[in-house]
DNA sequence: CGCCTGCTTGAAGCGGTTCAATCGGGGTGG
DNA sequence: CCACCCCGATTGAACCGCTTCAAGCAGGCG
């Protein structure tokens, strides 16, 4: 059940009946599931057909010939990977699960099937595709300028409020799979300068971790130290006290 | 004359005559000038109709509260800014003219009608925008994980092979209309770094600067001090000899 | 028990920033 | 025509944020 997505969707508009009854047929078709550190498609490969995350989470990246990596991005429940991706020739970067995965994979002639006929969705799903290219943007200027105490609590803020907008989160709890070596990657950080800034956040009572978990306690203050604006999630409106200035 | 964008286009496949003509007839329905410093769009705006790049470069940016600016990538002549942004609610960053710029604007009702008439001109653009996104990434790692000379030895050979697909390259010769402040902004440097890491590239022969043109008399070695892979740019396959490993 | 993985700590070093001048060339107004 | 100005490039010196290296530690698991 493709149900994070169509919360994700319907954000902003009802799906009609008949539409979402072709997503979730699409969806059900033909469901994998992955183990964690599962690498979904490496770079050079040729692009795997559109996959729906279902369950789990996992992350792009690119690696320099010496062993430096970048984490890309993250890829979570409800999110689409990737419209059109079999237009181009071959990966640009990799993919790897962060947890055990449950995907849909969509054949290209089944996509282009389902985009005909259920036009909401086409418009839905190229909307979440600019979404997702607003993010990688942020992520650009969020390692290009912003400090590393910035960067973290960014990042932090980023997948609260993304786990938010499909109904992940538990009050002021939410999950976070990533160890200090993926954050520091998805950081441009260092583990050991990671390890230094969660501990700034901890005793600033920004930040609670425990296990695979992670509690704000304080959004509205780790937000303002981030510097984040979250426009760029381009979410439905907030609702949420937070959120406002 | 969209001809930067046919060229782009048709380093994959011949364009059918009848899609060139919508395409042309599109391209000059409505052509703006603007000057240099203008600014396209603003953080916050209604995102604006398409716009196709004729003639001139333009960046987009994101700042900060306190003035940081992150650069987070180029406009190009043919390059389209953007397929569907109309579909957001509001511009999550800016975009502004590096030079002198000549445009098309393409309001969304035709740019839906080219696209139904034209599915060979759907699938490029298609490729384009996620050719667009791939070069997003790689900004993302270049900030990220790069040292100072390899981000900036990195971008200078991406606007050169940019601008060579093209046809805008004069041998080892080409444009470069950034100032070292918008080279750091898009670096995620300061200037005065940029300025020293340029005159490292100068002594090492592997570059030279004057005016708003720059030389890169040994683009082999420049790729491989910036760690530098164009498989991001997804381009034909190369034939320069500079692109073989 | 012993090992492995991930977290934590300390200390030294360096890459890049910041601050503060200076320089140079092109354009402008007197 | 020249003095002035302004913007961009350049230089030096001090500083600091983050990395690197090198250990230790804690918890989970075979």
């Amino acid at each position: 059940m493709p149900r994070y997505l169509i919360r994700k969707i319907e954000q902003f508009t009802a799906l009609p009946p008949d539409e979402r009854r072709n997503l979730e047929a699409v969806a059900r078709r033909r469901v994998i599931d992955l183990a964690d550190g599962a690498e979904l498609v490496g770079e050079g490969d040729r692009p795997p057909g559109v996959r729906l995350f279902l369950e789990g989470w996992a992350c792009r990246y690119k690696s320099l010939a010496d062993g430096r990596r970048q984490i890309l991005g993250l890829l979570l429940p409800g999110d689409l990977f990737d419209l059109n991706l079999f237009l181009l020739d071959e990966m640009d970067h990799a993919v790897v699960a962060l947890t055990p995965l449950v995907l849909a994979e969509i054949p290209r002639d089944a996509l282009e099937e389902l985009l005909a006929q259920s036009p909401a969705l086409a418009e839905a799903l190229s909307r979440d595709l600019l979404a997702q290219i607003a993010i990688q943007r942020e992520w650009t200027l969020n390692v290009g300028r912003r400090t590393a105490l910035e960067r973290v609590a960014h990042l932090l803020c980023e997948i609260f409020l993304r786990l938010e907008a499909i109904g992940l989160t538990d009050g002021r709890r939410c999950a976070l799979p990533l160890n200090q070596a993926e954050l520091a990657d998805a950081t441009g950080l260092s583990v050991v300068h990671v390890n230094r800034i969660l501990q700034q956040l901890r005793s600033a009572g920004l930040l609670h971790l425990n296990g695979r978990q992670m509690e704000l306690p304080d959004l509205a203050g780790l937000r303002r130290l981030a510097l984040f604006n979250p426009a760029y999630l381009h979410r439905a409106r907030p609702a949420a006290d937070y959120l406002r200035d």
